[in-house]
DNA sequence: CGGCGATTATAACGACTGGTCTAGTAATTG
DNA sequence: CAATTACTAGACCAGTCGTTATAATCGCCG
């Protein structure tokens, strides 16, 4: 695996999380990755869709870690959503509100005009979901309210992410953390 | 005003709801509203961004009516919101999951990026959340509860809907609904 | 009916898009 | 070292984008 292939799709995830997939033209992702034009459709023959699916998919493997790392970090699963919306706030906040919610906008854009794009989305979500929901299955909650929660906790996560960035302020990440806390304590 | 203009700015308002700000071209407003280039420009002539803005403005309107008839249809926030909720999933589903969250996508493309459709999202959400809010305090919620209650229910709207669109099923916003509930009789 | 403002129709523009192609250079291998 | 594979660089392409300009047509009113 070279570095200049990952650096485009490194490149891909950060203008694609910032700005979605319309927004993001070739010409923007290999200025801002210093590649070649050649190497781009060297190592990407199919063209901007499949690196765009290449990017989610990189990127949902790390948010997949960073979630596992998060739901370990406590026994209570409230303690370790509620941390987790925390980092995630100072995440966003030191960002410039410029990230945050590495597929949302091309989850959107895609839902129902692109249909690789959709899936690639789709797979993430529920890759996500799966681990908060094993989290909760494990703190005693039954597993018809674990899948309810699980599915609540991505959704808040991805809706508090959109407030933050278009307030440009860290609340609506924090309101979010302490009331999810207050619900699963419940 | 006129039939035109209003056709041009609801067509606007229903791609760039469905596929967001940069995927919607101008020819495919004109094609799918059946108003005339020319036109286009009479009625915007600051072009595609203004367009949009009032676009975003009118579907702010929109919602803003929808979410006071909603919170007025019942005493307790709890099943205001549940049943707004419901309501939206609702037509999340009949829209074949191509509809929902007017601006979602827009405030996410435009949060770093563009400064006017940034405010006009604020804006927006702004507005909307202040509805929920006076609701709260009505409920007897503390200053402070309410205020992030609120912010939580707009993101949850958000975020289930993103997750309902992508998953092209009702299940996240209606398991939102069942949990917002849980947590607003805490 | 004519004048005037409102609206339409359409060609053209420059910039940008994603993609193709090809020759050249770099790296690897026997 | 030569051959082969990997990678680069840049020209080129057709199409689309948002916008401008201008003349023609439409609708209203006195």
């Amino acid at each position: 695996m070279s570095n200049k292939r990952d650096e485009i799709i490194a490149t891909t995830c950060r203008l694609m999380e910032m700005q979605g997939y319309h927004a993001t033209g070739l010409n923007q992702i290999l200025e801002e990755s210093g590649a070649p034009k050649g190497s781009l459709y060297y190592y990407f023959p199919e063209g901007k869709e499949a690196l765009a699916i290449e990017a989610i998919e990189h990127t949902s493997r790390l948010i997949a870690a960073n979630l596992r790392a998060g739901m370990a970090a406590h026994d209570h699963p409230a303690d370790a959503i509620t941390d987790f919306l925390q980092t995630l706030a100072h995440y966003v906040q030191t960002s410039g509100f410029q990230a945050g919610g590495p597929i949302t906008a091309i989850a959107l854009e895609a839902a129902s005009t692109n249909e690789a794009l959709n899936a690639a989305c789709r797979d993430a979500y529920q890759d996500w979901q799966a681990i908060v929901e094993a989290k909760l299955n494990e703190g005693g909650y039954t597993a018809v309210r674990a899948r309810r929660l699980a599915s609540l906790v991505i959704a808040v996560i991805e809706g508090a992410i959109i407030l933050s960035r278009t307030q440009r302020n860290v609340a609506p990440l924090l309101d979010a953390a302490t009331e999810i806390g207050v619900l699963l304590r419940c």
